[in-house]
DNA sequence: CTGCGATGTGGACACTGTCAACATACCTCC
DNA sequence: GGAGGTATGTTGACAGTGTCCACATCGCAG
């Protein structure tokens, strides 16, 4: 159905989407702009109105795509992990998770923003869950205190998206990259070291 | 001076910063914008230019602002500790320390914002240099091993300022403030269980 | 007191988000 | 298979923005 010369798209909105996501990637938030993401998908301005309420509206799709791209890197982090004692794998896997959250913001500062910038708590279930199961993990493996486990995802998280916040596009920005290195494995090392005992 | 009422304001850049600053303080950084600042001070739009070179030269004068008040913020929870126990002393002062940073972030979440949206680290330096002095304290007080002192800073830094993310503008925004409070209090504990030991 | 630099004004331009009116294509029902 | 309704795109408009330029007005140094 690629009947792109057409007046009618075939698949508008997706494309719209594509082209927003580029702009976010690029430009971050302030970059996605209804008109330019409309001329690169080769449509009227307004075209957009037809599938997005508004400008928010398509910002929330974008940010979408964050949070999944988020997923995807702490998954695929998570499994490379080939530790076989269940402690350290555990610990292993709960700390790669906090990397992959670091290394996303790092390599994707436009869209991490993006994926920050208009959202509640719901839309972040994906990355939640993955970090929360990491911490069952922990608990299981007896190195975790279950009296420490209440809000453990707060702590973490926050130790994270912090760090993210501050290197991606925050006042740690132009750190070089070998202290930046440094300070997160000392971070992840503070948190590891909060959890157990 | 006072003249307000003639062609020359006699100090037009204070008042447009003073205006500047209320809006950050209402709407956030994309709430500044420099013909409603100009509105709110009865001077024509483009008068600014006169005295910012563009609209994130205001920016980063309003940060300053946040800066500052942040930092009071510190000084005035870290003053009012009373634990005369030297090491009791410097953990509760560093716990201060964080709580001010938070409680700054949630009373003025629009400034805070702004505060972090345009600046490098050199900007900071009021700030960062009260939780430096915190965690000297905890080393001379021989409750931080001088090992763990390196870095300690961010640890901390990443921890507290992702949380205030989180809770301010963030996904968080909306969680009850009672499990907000505990949230922090846990986070604030896993801190410290990290430094020590 | 005179003239020059600093400060404030008015107007213009290009750009944005969004609304209303219009145009076109697709799809369903007789 | 034609007719009409609906989904989808387009054009044009409006108010609001940041910023540039030319002009007006003031305060102060000589």
């Amino acid at each position: 159905m690629r009947r792109v010369t057409s007046y009618h798209h075939g698949n508008l909105r997706e494309a719209l989407v594509q082209a927003a996501v580029g702009l976010g990637r690029e430009k971050g938030p302030d970059g996605i702009v209804i008109r330019e993401v409309a001329r690169r998908t080769g449509v009227s301005h307004n075209a957009a109105y037809r599938h997005f309420a508004d400008r928010d509206d398509l910002l929330r799709e974008v940010a979408k795509v964050g949070h999944d791209e988020l997923a995807g890197t702490m998954r695929s982090r998570v499994k490379r992990v080939r530790v076989t004692d269940p402690v350290e794998r555990a610990r292993r896997r709960l700390r790669e998770v906090g990397k992959a959250y670091v290394e996303y913001a790092l390599a994707e500062p436009g869209l991490f923003a993006v994926a920050f910038s208009h959202v509640s708590l719901g839309d972040l279930s994906g990355p939640y869950e993955l970090l929360g199961a990491a911490l069952d993990d922990c608990v299981e493996a007896g190195y975790l205190p279950s009296s420490k486990r209440e809000g453990a995802e707060l702590s973490c998280w926050a130790g994270v998206h912090g760090f993210a916040m501050l290197y991606s596009t925050g006042p740690m920005s132009d750190a070089p990259r070998k202290q930046r290195d440094a300070d997160l494995e000392r971070l992840l090392d503070r948190i590891d070291d909060g959890l157990s005992g």
